[in-house]
DNA sequence: CAATCCGATGGTAGCGCTGTCAATAATTGT
DNA sequence: ACAATTATTGACAGCGCTACCATCGGATTG
């Protein structure tokens, strides 16, 4: 014989069909379609689930459905800040929805990420959210062969796999730097940590605008591949201190290295902005809040989590988007920190 | 008949041993224990699985074997950058084990929590991390029908589900208004934001050392339920400010918090730390960089995440810890912010 | 050389649920 | 009133994998 006997304490859903007086079909599909069910099923039905207290087995249910209820994200960091407004976004959007969320974190590892994609695809997920554009060949067909929609976020491009929701990283920094420019600063520094694909893209931006300008010089770009901290912005504009003096504005790829900036601003009585700009990204809450005001672009996080979802879920339930792609834009939030040097 | 034959193009455990020219069970056998396969079965296995592209079904794995390869995790919040530390913890943990981690996230909201470890219950976990001591009822319920290894982090307290790893919140606020109490400061202010039940403990701790000292006084205390920004530190501290001018301290549940104030002050020509001490929680990042550089109580956060791990993959393997209580402690990170004012 | 053990492999029977289709009951139209 | 349609319900098989033995050859032992 096979494997031994059914534990008599294991209440499966033949048990609670058995005991609401139903065929266990009927018990399935009150959890499925209950409006499928009459009334006095239901209530039967019901009453007899709470009574034994059943627990459904998703295993069985995906196994035998040959789906989940489940729509995976992935990311590449947990720490970034960016990415909570994104996920509340996430949240927020599916919360109401028949789907779960399933959380998986890369942490900027191209491997990781192959290695999560496969992981997602032995699941079946409804449908999956992924960060960025720039997946490995590898990792791409796995995205291919997963079989559900699927969301690339944070940026957009030429090539989604399926959907797309971000904005465009170059024409934000190209903005922010013409800002900058406008306002007369002419040297204009680059400071830039742990430079995913993302980054980079903020990089040319910046390159493009200063190259119209004819102000490009490499002495002004400092980055590095170390994660981003505040501590770390202090030490980069230290470094570009050291490289070239001349210097009156800084433009930091995110708003952790800008405030790292205006305290070593502080420390070395550099006044801002005076004697220097400062522009970050992201437009982190505590932006708003320094002393002075500091100036970022503000990317749209949380409608970025809300559309990826609902694009996802409309995916799966047949409604698909007309343009695979959204725009979704951003702001250049001017304050204080890149105000004129003669105000 | 059943359903419709199965497609040919659907690559199933069976397809890879009839080309490996081996038994299912075989094969099966190659994923989970490739030790006990001959090497010549297990190299034939190897290349058929490459060959066919098979990707094992999860759902399938799980409906036989009774069980997963998946920890739960539940934390109350993705904002807030206290839990980010303990999920890099985590993951840096689990990697490199056969577990793979499943993220979820209560919000804040015990019904959400109830739900969520119902979600987890169905999915029969291997091991689960849950954040904080005070589940409600049902919750504990669900969690000790579980069936599998159970650690609450970020706290500790006597009546443990399973295990736990955490600090004393009391302890560390205790000693943080002791500190400040040594500086020769009598008047501290408490600002508190989101005051879940750690928070609420800390201004416990808070309490109990100006009562000691016969220092306590009502007007001192700013509370509220909103969510903490950076912002709403200066808010509160401008409350307080109101209410009563005379004060020589501010202790903040958090660095966010401590931040706000530090901006404010600077806003309002306050002297840190000649008219005023900042102490803030958790010992975030920016604490160290910030102008003066501000005092916080450093909390082991990362290592909280590893350490549930390691005990719940210990425990999933049979390898119990003979004491099921951790305490991690906390660190005193005495900096400029609340040096004396004489100096 | 029989008795014993051990490592490698396979056969069988489900795990708990749902897709498919058929059957039945209730309702409607003419 | 009777056929036609629509709501409910059920029977059956099987999703893809693994637990539980059974087996079988070969190594070890006395």
């Amino acid at each position: 014989m096979g494997r031994k006997q059914t534990k008599s304490g294991k209440i499966r859903l033949t048990e609670v069909a058995k005991l609401a007086g139903v065929s266990p079909i009927t018990a399935s599909r009150f959890f499925r379609n209950p409006e499928a069910l009459s009334l006095s099923k239901r209530e039967r039905v019901d009453s007899a689930v709470k009574e034994l207290g059943y627990v459904p087995n998703l295993a069985a249910r995906a196994l035998a459905s040959h789906r989940t209820e489940v729509i995976g994200v992935v990311i590449p960091s947990l720490t970034n800040n960016v990415f909570a407004d994104v996920l509340r976004g996430i949240y927020d959007s599916s919360e109401g929805s028949r789907y779960s969320i399933q959380l998986a974190n890369t942490r900027y590892s191209i491997l990781q990420e192959e290695k999560l994609l496969r992981l997602f695809r032995a699941q079946k997920p409804a449908g999956l959210i992924v960060t960025g554009i720039n997946q490995t060949a590898e990792s791409r067909k796995v995205l291919e062969t997963m079989n559900c929609p699927v969301t690339q976020i944070m940026e957009i491009g030429d090539s989604p796999v399926d959907m797309m929701v971000g904005f465009s990283h170059y024409d934000a920094a190209f903005a922010a730097i013409s800002h900058i420019l406008e306002q007369g600063r002419r040297r204009i520094g680059f400071l830039g940590a742990r430079m995913d694909p993302r980054v980079q893209r903020r990089f040319e931006g910046y390159r493009d605008a200063m190259k119209t300008a004819s102000l490009f010089d490499p002495n002004l770009v400092v980055t590095t591949s170390v994660p981003t901290t505040v501590t770390l912005g202090g030490t980069l504009f230290a470094d570009l201190l050291a490289r070239t003096a001349e210097i009156d504005a800084v433009f930091c790829v995110n708003d952790d290295l800008a405030l790292g900036v205006l305290f070593e601003c502080q420390r070395r009585q550099i006044a801002v902005p005076r004697d220097l700009a400062i522009v970050g990204f992201n437009d982190l809450e505590f932006m708003a809040s320094a002393v002075p005001s500091l100036t970022s672009v503000r990317t749209n996080r949380y409608e970025m989590g809300r559309h990826a979802v609902t694009m996802v879920i409309d995916a799966i339930e047949g409604r698909r988007p007309q343009e695979p792609v959204l725009d979704l834009g951003f702001q250049l939030m001017v304050r204080e920190s890149s105000m004129p040097q003669n105000s």
